[in-house]
DNA sequence: ATACATAATATGTATCTACATGGAAACCGG
DNA sequence: CCGGTTTCCATGTAGATACATATTATGTAT
């Protein structure tokens, strides 16, 4: 009767050959400190690293509704629904009706929110930079491609 | 007078140059796409690969405490605290107090949870043997280490 | 021993994330 | 034109995540 306490060997084994080698836990914990660090760079702007990076998809765009947003972005559609929300509330972006098909929704900065994120871009840049001294950013870059295979 | 329906040039360049190469938005694209990945495969098991990682994290320990498991896992405690409650909560781990210091909680794997993490090693293996056709596996394990420096 | 500081953990609050489902608009076959 | 189907988005629900703060227990100086 092996305890629980004590779990038998050949699990413990495992347990940590899936700790040190699984790309899931791997590249969670690897965003989570990438992302604490961007936060506390851009901890005085009032935007988080995540509300940034989705301002800058929304930037990026000439014109798209919330579902080409979402494919673009890799978010699932309810997911940006919500996070557009919180930039919605503080007036960042504008969210409106298509008129030809009420279905949609376009999205585009405010004037407020485009004033942010360009006052954000230089602030962004330095802290990328001192970033990249201590992760490979290209690479970083690689595997959001390669992961879209999945 | 730019209208923010058509930002400035400069902006929707920068912002292009952000989206591609903010390691922040990269790594996260990254990890919530391996992650969905993992979870689609696992979805027989009742577990996430979020749950998987932490019940691995918690086999791998010989006996430690919450603050220890936090500092391993690279969560915050109160992350942590949290994400222990779904696994107690289906019963497959224990958390204790410490006689020796009642502040302090001793975490561990229930029979159920040994049981269900047993069960769930050859499936995550095969997982990620075909993660790895796709995502350099080893590279994300570096990452994630090079990102503690942060 | 008592009062104050420190340590370990939990909880309040809020954002990020996703799956399942709901509601409204557009489309399409008859 | 009408009814069924599909498309687009929002919402219910729930886990993952973190910061700030509260709570409880330990340690310490007097």
């Amino acid at each position: 009767m092996t305890l629980a306490k004590q779990p038998k060997k050949t699990l413990r084994t495992d347990a940590r050959a899936l700790v040190e080698n699984c790309a899931g836990w791997n590249s969670r914990l690897a965003a989570r400190r990438i992302t604490a660090f961007l936060d506390r760079e851009l901890a005085d702007l009032g935007l988080s690293a995540a509300q940034l990076g989705l301002m800058a998809q929304i930037a990026a765009l000439t014109d798209d509704t919330l579902g080409a947003l979402a494919q673009r972005s890799g978010l699932e559609q309810s997911t940006l629904s919500r996070n557009l929300r919180t930039l919605e509330r503080e007036q960042l972006i504008e969210i409106t009706l298509v008129e030809t098909d009420l279905r949609r929704r376009a999205v585009w900065l405010t004037e407020t929110g485009a004033r942010r994120l360009e006052a954000a871009i230089p602030v962004w840049r330095e802290a990328q930079a001192r970033l990249a001294q201590v992760v490979p950013t290209d690479i970083v870059r690689q595997l959001a491609d390669q992961s879209e295979a999945l």
